[in-house]
DNA sequence: CAAATTATTGAGCAATTGTTCATATGTTTT
DNA sequence: AAAACATATGAACAATTGCTCAATAATTTG
């Protein structure tokens, strides 16, 4: 019951035979929309990048200009903005501007809870 | 009290001034250590991908083998394979063996968690 | 208006990544 | 022992990524 069903069912990009059906059956049947996984991965990949991590963790605490953050974490002020144009057009940071200077801060409580249960992972 | 301070404090990749000392120095006090936000963004460098997204998922259903995972997913076994390993490593992921077959399941159970969190901003 | 300051953007480059293909390993079956 | 099966692994390749450098935009100051 578990190998050799002869109906052609097989994808071509599986080179093996299945063997537990009822159990892939159940778990396509629970699996959420292949979008919805795919704006998952690309959030996380957000957050896969230590530069971006540290951006946000010290927005967490307070808003900072471009320069601020530059200065903060030893980076080049261009190295930053790229990074900031990606966290903001993930709705994960929003700006303001005051005259030259621009203020960028969290947009997102979410982040916060992110980073805990991932720092819970990482301490066993 | 911004801006001019004259102890050439500033460091060499930060091509600016740096505008609010204050706030600065505060955030540098409360930010986790370098490696600590480090592990963070290579932990979420792992969710970064849709085909892992997928099987940590699909793992959260049923402990499955590497070609129900395959056929499930549409991907080859080596490809499955490869990424299991990469989870395995993160201890994502964790494996028995019974005769030929290799079985998969999760070995953390974070994964849930972050992954609510995840949709929970993507759903704004 | 010109100079200075803060930030943004685009091109280019080295580094990393995910998949495929071929091959190897481990186990069972004949 | 040989064949078959499930999985693992290494090399190679295209695609993506994060930074740097140079140029541009936006705003304020002299």
């Amino acid at each position: 019951m578990t190998k050799g069903f002869g109906q052609g069912r097989r994808l071509e990009r599986c080179d093996c035979d299945v063997i537990h059906e009822g159990v892939v059956a159940a778990v396509k049947e629970r699996m959420p929309e292949e979008e919805t996984l795919y704006d998952l991965a690309e959030l996380f990949k957000i957050f896969g990048d230590s530069t971006r991590i540290k951006i946000l963790w010290a927005l967490e605490e307070a808003e900072m200009c471009v320069c601020d953050i530059a200065y903060l974490l030893n980076l080049t002020q261009s190295a930053v903005s790229h990074q900031l144009r990606i966290l903001k057009q993930s709705n994960l940071v929003k700006s303001r501007r005051e005259g030259k200077i621009v203020y960028y801060s969290l947009s997102d409580e979410h982040v916060k809870q992110i980073f805990e249960q991932g720092l819970s992972h990482i301490n066993e």
